[in-house]
DNA sequence: CGATCGCGGAGTGGATTGCTCCGCTCGTGC
DNA sequence: GCACGAGCGGAGCAATCCACTCCGCGATCG
């Protein structure tokens, strides 16, 4: 900032430690909950809780910058799976994507932080995505008609939260997390099986109306509109 | 204790007050993970934290008995998905059973309670009861080949953990809670397809073996055996 | 109508948390 | 080769939260 002319290594290990800190968040959040505090994210990324407060002024801050790129990353992938030319490819890539991001290891911290406008504007695109990556498959046949894009939201911040894997990593048994994630690999196999047209057994109930998990972000339970607010999606 | 003759109503009241306590506390527990307070548990059932004292002596005591019907839930179900005549049928029921009673919400307190006698020996038994299911429905031809119980134990974990479910219940919108299990139980049938035979797609990386999921329940991560321990199902 | 028992919740000491501040290390410019 | 200062790690602090104890009160039973 004062010297505008200095962009050597310690801009570059700067940079290394903000994406590890980000990572290292991601898993905390997802093994505490909300209640993750900045020490252990610190810790656990290898940095001081000096260097964590520089570049983030508040724990909330951190927390919105993290949304904000899962909600990037939704994106990304949601976009890379309508480039694909086969509609069933692209919709599976894009919720095994979104899985093994973590997407959803963020659910805890919905409601508690503010929600930016970025962070609003960033979900309703992501909507639009889901939504067409959704109608696409539907018109192409390869995705079973009763299933809605809040049955893929659900199914994606479901599989993306895994209390095995959040468990081991607690216990810093990082050994075995790489089995635990081939293990739900696995899962999202099957159920991504599950989605293809070919099943005959109706879903139960209604479909679920995007309603219902529109207000997730909201602070308070008692305002029912709260202006900006996020999608139905994980984190 | 004192008295030795009264069977009144006063023990009906404390029996519902029991199973309210440990309702909440499984709710508070899948949203809080293993944090939670005997405060906000002791509220949610709607009595006095006082008496939840004088029921469980210390909060590891009630986690240690949540545990322990958990898992006798789990093998209540099983045995009835034995009973079953119709494999597939018996073990969609038993899935079915134990997300919605919550199986997995236990998760994070594995690790963080001593596993008792009893707990270790329901657990060895619902393994076999498991294994049981799964070799009649691989028999029976109605279940893909490349599934193991452990699939099965992490399904249930993973499906039986809804993020979406315990943030409602902590925000206090217990209206939409109904809604949000319905939607889940559509989750529930989705997977359990993507289960069946029929499918030819293969599961991606080798069967997980049952050994890199049993040694959850171990307190420290040091030690490799603790003598008794949980096997790698949830609750 | 008095004795008794279970109930709810205020109170308490200790642990934990978010955040600040500071001494130190090490890359950088001369 | 040296002085400088940016960025680092983590001790320290006030506030909060926690598990657990203790006691007054109202209902129930004989």
């Amino acid at each position: 900032m004062s010297a505008p002319g200095n962009r050597g290594r310690r801009q570059a290990e700067a940079e290394r430690n903000d994406r590890a800190l980000l990572q290292a968040a991601r898993e905390v959040l997802a093994a505490d909950g909300a209640h993750a505090s900045v020490a252990s994210i610190a810790a656990r990324a290898g940095v001081g809780i000096g260097s964590l407060y520089r570049r983030y002024r508040t724990k909330e801050e951190l927390f919105q910058r993290l949304s904000a790129l899962s909600l990037e990353h939704w994106n990304e992938a949601a976009e890379r799976g309508l480039a694909d030319d086969d509609p069933w490819r692209g919709l599976k890539g894009f919720i095994t994507a979104c899985v093994e991001f973590g997407q959803g290891s963020l659910s805890p911290v919905a409601g508690t932080i503010e929600v930016t406008e970025q962070m609003a504007a960033s979900s309703a695109r992501g909507d639009e995505l889901l939504a067409a990556l959704v109608a696409r498959a539907h018109e192409a046949g390869v995705l079973r008609a009763d299933v809605t894009a809040v049955d893929i939201s659900l199914l994606i911040e479901q599989l993306g939260t895994s209390p095995l894997l959040d468990q081991l990593r607690k216990q810093g048994r990082d050994d075995l997390v790489g089995a635990a994630m081939e293990a739900r690999a696995r899962l999202v196999t099957i159920a991504v099986d599950g989605l293809r047209a070919v099943h005959t057994e109706p879903l139960p109930g209604g479909a679920p109306s995007g309603g219902l998990f529109t207000e997730r972000w909201a602070r308070a339970p008692e305002p029912p509109a709260t202006g900006a607010r996020g999608s139905g999606r994980a984190g």
